[in-house]
DNA sequence: ACCTGAACACCGTTCAAGT
DNA sequence: ACCTGAACACCGTTCAAGT
């Protein structure tokens, strides 16, 4: 088969998908192309740009906005269909946040995200700075701090390398409540949640809270009429 | 001088300062210590243990929480604090987000963090979600999505790579204004604001923007003794 | 026009010495 | 106990060919 950027973008993507951004590398993705490294330099131009379009793929799997709606469940949806697409590719965050430059079809979402707020009613201004404070939440991600960015590898060892080093032994759990007595509260609080449910934290759970939260906050602004003290 | 840890850490946190993540390797390092690459290995396990060390260098930095304050006060400050040490190691929210484990300095603030609403009335249920709500503000930044995340070296073509790849001659400009219309809306408004302080988008001003409607969202939620569904 | 092969520069790190 | 020197494995990429 004659080789296109498509195919390696396509080839690219389901290699990070395999291995995370750690695995992908311009020898190993040749090979499962079935081609030398240096071909692929005809259709990329370098590793950055290969990266690029790997977020163009990802960023043209999020739904369209929903039409005829009102602007808080327009957003919320598309937020939440960006987040499900950033979850089928978990490297996508960690590519996302390393770009220098925004690629027209980067740029076109970032477009179409603004319009749902402006083309319902919002002030520019207004619009503005609800932007900076959704942040990466529109790619519907936030930074957690509590989960490992970046499972190292296809190895087995992934739960016993995002405990820590050593395996979690009654001294060392004592040690770790009396040094950190909050973090162990907030931990055994999330974790007497599993007996209902079977989950501990669970990051969806999070998500929406933090998203509702803003979006409550914004409607309050957009209701009474906010404009920045700047103008 | 003999050579310790805290040298070696406090010599790659002023080189990153300089240079950026980028510009720091074990060869450079081990140069501007006048010692062989491989001394390094003596005091660092790996460049991972040196880049976790470099980030409890920068914990160290923030202020303590404030004493005698009701809780969003002393969070708020801890929180620009942490913003102000930040800035002035640019690098460290890029590290600070590709870190696998935590260490003891780390856990240590996000456990002082924590207390600052178990102490002050806060529900660890509440507590919970609201750690989570924050995410990476906790630190003092946002993922911005406007701004590059890092600029390549000590080279004066910052500006124009942060521009892009062409200067943006007229044509180019009118070509964004259609196909980004709604982009070029915000960066007008932004742009516009410059007139009267000297400013286009005030980072600062966003950052406390966001983290006080996430405030005010808390507070809401704290007076009203919400809980989650889930217990 | 597209792909190949060999090679270069750079980097983290191992290993066997040195003092 | 600490530092050195040479070397290895891995990676992005240039260059000069091949078809």
């Amino acid at each position: 088969m004659r080789l296109s950027r498509t195919a390696v973008l396509t080839a690219a993507v389901a290699l990070a998908d395999e291995q995370g951004v750690g695995g992908l590398n311009m020898r190993t993705l040749a090979e499962d192309l079935g081609v030398v490294p240096m071909a692929l330099y005809k259709h990329v131009s370098s590793k950055e740009d290969l990266l690029d379009g790997m977020v163009d793929v990802v960023v043209a799997e999020i739904d369209p906005p929903l039409e005829g709606q009102e602007w808080r469940a327009t957003v919320r949806s598309r937020v939440l269909s960006a987040r499900t697409v950033l979850q089928r590719h978990r490297w996508a965050r960690q590519v996302l946040e390393t770009r220098t430059t925004r690629t027209p079809a980067v740029l076109a979402y970032t477009d179409s995200f603004i319009g749902m707020f402006l083309d319902r009613g919002f002030s520019v201004d207004l619009t503005h700075h609800v932007m900076h404070a959704l942040g990466s939440r529109m790619w519907g991600f936030t930074q957690e701090l509590f989960d490992a960015p970046e499972t190292p590898a296809g190895d087995a060892a992934a739960d016993s390398a995002s405990a820590g080093s050593a395996p979690p032994d009654a001294a060392r759990l004592e040690a770790m409540a009396r040094r950190f007595p909050n973090v162990l509260r907030i931990a055994m609080a999330a974790a007497h949640d599993d007996g209902v449910v079977g989950r501990g934290c669970d990051d969806q759970y999070e998500f929406e809270f933090a998203l509702d939260l803003l979006l409550d906050g914004i409607e309050g602004l957009h209701a009474r009429g906010w404009t920045s003290a700047r103008t």
